[in-house]
DNA sequence: ACGCTAACTGACCGATCGGTCAGAGTCTGC
DNA sequence: GCAGACTCTGACCGATCGGTCAGTTAGCGT
């Protein structure tokens, strides 16, 4: 992926526990929040003491960066995609299918940003991601910054990582298998983000 | 140090603290969380001691009960009236003019619930919070429990949820008039929770 | 055998957490 | 004047927070 790795093939078990901590601490941050996740409860979910918790990462807001900075590399790159690329409606496209398997592959992270990202200000990656959310929105919707198109890009971003994860909760009736939610969400997204020719003026109130 | 309260006598300054210190405490759990947010933080925002709020609440958890209950109980009313109606198109039409009253009427309650709903299992408020969603779902989309039906309600619910707080803190280039973020979240949420018969030709390629 | 180092841990620290309690100040009706 | 209720507070409690540190392992090159 994106970590710098100067020999992967003989790290079997180098790393071994730093990755356990970064999943347990990701699924933390994501169900109770950052502030609501304790060093110890990350520690004891692994199987490690505090201590070790602070072996790996120098403090609990360095977790939380390098937990989210692979999610926040691959949203970059997609960005850049998007900003480099004629605004067509091909490209478009193009990006709302990366945009579809980045949301799932990294619902966890997405959610966690989501949610938090505004109380959370001032971690490196928490604020670089927010610099890049900055830079969709001026990418996907240029010059013409309408109220109803800032609506639609905002409905489909927390509608995502809301429904990716929390929804899952409250409708559990079906895990529906894996692409059969991709193809749902790029519908729904599709929907929100490209510029739908027609749309009849909400009935007369 | 406030105002003398100018208002009726009918409600004296008996309940002036207590209304204060649900205020604060609502913008404070939706800002950061309900753990995140202590009563410390509560009380000095308020201009109280943390004593005064167990004063008027005996717990914090009794605090987001009360901090919540009054949006409940409006969603409440509006799924009884949605569940007793009969399912047309002109009712579901009505129904969604009173949801987006309520989205926009208790925004904070809805995004913490939204946010933090499933790590606050087992405070009264939030469980039948979770009850009436599940209610409203079933009314909404009556047998036919598609993965499709089930991403469009949560992508509107949490979208909105989003949009209306922490997306205003990434995109406050317009503060947008109340009357036009509320034309475009019901252009929004009609196209997301109504049986749209045929949209599919977004494909504009 | 040795020493070096990465991995890991318990004991401990000051700060803060939610919560209790014994009052102090203020207002009212008698 | 005074009793009582209401509002509010500081002092205090045990628990837990994020974080530090000294020390114990186990593996590896020499």
């Amino acid at each position: 992926m994106t970590q710098k790795n100067p020999d992967p093939a003989q790290h079997p078990i180098r790393h071994r526990a730093s990755g356990e901590l970064r999943a347990v601490a990701l699924e933390q941050f994501s169900a109770v929040g950052f502030a609501g996740t304790s060093l110890q409860q990350i520690a004891d979910a692994a199987g490690y003491s505090k201590s070790s918790v602070l072996y790996h990462f120098v403090s609990k807001e360095a977790l939380l960066d390098e937990v989210l900075t692979p999610a926040i590399n691959c949203l970059e790159e997609i960005v850049d995609r998007l900003a480099s690329s004629a605004g067509t409606a091909q490209t478009r496209s193009e990006f709302i299918d990366e945009f579809i398997d980045f949301l799932l592959e990294f619902r966890l992270e997405v959610n966690t940003f989501i949610n938090q990202g505004q109380s959370l200000r001032g971690i490196g990656v928490i604020d670089r991601a927010g610099r890049l959310i900055l830079r969709l929105t001026s990418a996907l919707r240029g010059d013409d910054t309408s109220t109803i198109d800032g609506i639609r890009f905002g409905m489909a971003l927390g509608g995502a990582a809301y429904t990716l994860v929390a929804g899952a909760t409250y409708f559990p009736d079906q895990v529906s298998p894996e692409e059969e939610v991709r193809q749902a969400l790029q519908s729904v997204v599709t929907e929100l983000l490209a510029p739908v020719p027609l749309r009849r003026p909400i009935e007369g109130k």
